[in-house]
DNA sequence: TTCAATGCAAATCTTTTGCAATGGG
DNA sequence: CCCATTGCAAAAGATTTGCATTGAA
């Protein structure tokens, strides 16, 4: 998996030829310095603590930018609200997803990590994420295979 | 990869003490007969060819049951519109994605899948469809490293 | 000084929901 | 018959955009 981390932001904004900001440095550190599965509501609340009359299109348009730059990635874990995660050097982890209680399992690979940079190699493309989701049943959810019909169309609707 | 193909969405219902209407039906079987990568909207077209009345909602609703059931999964390759791709028996085609023009190469590797099946079955997860997407910058972007800020900035715009 | 970036509010778009009417079992 | 399903229109969100103002270079 490639590395760019440690170059600044503000390096990184020179590059493309764009200013460097009291806004997108602020929300740059600030979505950094986060935790992981940061929602834009969440940062745009963190970031308005030091500076209030940030604007959430300001926000966006600054995360579409790391994005671009592969220091943040979108993940659409629901169909709800996007999440986004820093682009971690190595270490990724990937979901198991059960389709029918919505759980999610992490786990991590290095095994198809590297099968997915010789392919990634070999199309040419330079590669800073990657997203690796396994959908079906989990255990708890094959076990109720039993349930009635009415109990499985109630477990769908509230998911 | 588990197989749940050959099953008609009917007997399905039936399984889950869903009720087999005409509407339910008709979607299914148009959106098994499409090709891949279908939107919600194209999907509704279909369908209204035969029956002009079918709402919208109709069609989340039973997309949802179809995405539960293992049949449909749903993608967002853009952060726009959900597309839906049927859940083929066997051979899936991955995605390479450029974070920087957008654009989508496919790929297949058995030997990932190998791996992913080991990890589902350590887990207790019966797998019934799997969603691995590369990000990064694409050869002909890449190419382009030396565009003038101004460039970069309109490709990153209209994107 | 110049033009990109910002903030706000309005606009868009996708997906979900409430509810009366319909129709499967 | 009963109650799940449908269709419509309205609601709910999430993200984007137009535009006047601000601020980096």
């Amino acid at each position: 998996m490639e590395k760019t981390s440690g170059l600044p932001f503000q390096q990184l904004l020179k590059e493309r030829g764009l200013k460097s900001t009291r806004q997108r440095d602020e929300i740059a550190r600030v979505f950094m310095e986060s935790a992981d599965h940061l929602s834009v509501d969440e940062l745009c609340q963190r970031v308005r603590q030091k500076n209030p009359r940030i604007g959430y299109a300001t926000v966006y348009r600054t995360l579409k930018l790391l994005a671009q730059s592969g220091w943040a990635s979108a993940r659409q874990f629901g169909q709800r609200t996007a999440r986004f995660e820093h682009r971690t050097e190595g270490e990724h982890h990937d979901h198991l997803i059960c389709l029918i209680c919505g759980k999610i399992v992490e786990f991590a690979s290095g095994r198809i990590e590297e099968l997915q940079s010789r392919i990634a190699q070999k199309k040419g493309f330079r590669i800073f994420d990657h997203k690796l989701e396994l959908y079906g049943h989990c255990a708890d959810c094959l076990a109720k295979k039993e349930m009635t019909g009415k109990e499985v169309r109630e477990k769908a609707t509230n998911e």
